[in-house]
DNA sequence: GCCAATATATTGCCACGCGATAGGTGGGGG
DNA sequence: CCCCCACCTATCGCGTGGCAATATATTGGC
């Protein structure tokens, strides 16, 4: 199964989603799914061919840091946001505020045009 | 120069901008991006390679009607927002409000976690 | 020992925003 | 009168990134 909202709206916003939940804790990538997974209420279901590439992305701009790890058992990969990471977050976190705003703005009208009427 | 929000964050909601813009009457395309411009507050600046092949897109959906129309001076295309054009912009509306509260949700925490100190 | 869940990774596909470019029309100033 | 410029539509190629499919290894339970 796929994810619950189109890939296209996925797309301005699954940074911002990883970031923040790397800012309430280092994790490593399967977890970090079930954690986006258990946060949206089952809608966002990311796919490990978006997960790694995206982690390693991110990786790449520094805004996360990496290490394997294996002594909670298991040997796996654990990501830390960086200090660029969460200037990012911040940044694109305000992004997302305006962008919401201005998408609402313009829906205000449709919505008032009486779905229901009274 | 582009537009002022990431081409992702556009992208999921491109269609539904330009479906909420037509449900408020018929227009062509030159005008429909001076109409996003003024309704964004000039932070939705449409190129012209992104407005016409998604104009092209929405018809070949069935969900925009389009005519040439010569009767106000110049010889225009005219889009008109389709019945079934009016029950997408719904459901888009609907996922779109799903969405932002999902994304709302993963960042209250980030919000709450004093960017600026009681 | 086998199987399912856990865990990371890569490849190819495809949609779409964007820059660049092109072509055509109409009106106002020189 | 003609030229320029704003107006108006269109297309091509590029890069990005979510996704399905696939591969591979590990661990715990039965």
């Amino acid at each position: 199964m796929s994810n619950r909202f189109g890939p296209d709206l996925l797309r301005g916003s699954l940074d911002l989603m990883v970031l923040s939940v790397l800012a309430g804790g280092s994790t490593y990538g399967y977890d970090l799914q079930q954690k986006l997974l258990a946060a949206s209420n089952e809608l966002v279901q990311l796919q490990a061919g978006t997960l790694y590439p995206l982690l390693h992305r991110l990786e790449a701009d520094k805004l996360i840091r990496s290490r394997w790890e294996a002594s909670t058992g298991r040997k796996r990969k654990w990501y830390e946001i960086t200090a660029a990471g969460k200037q990012r977050l911040s940044t694109q976190t305000a992004e997302w505020d305006r962008y919401v705003a201005c998408i609402e703005s313009m829906l205000a009208p449709i919505r008032s045009a009486a779905p229901h009427p009274v």
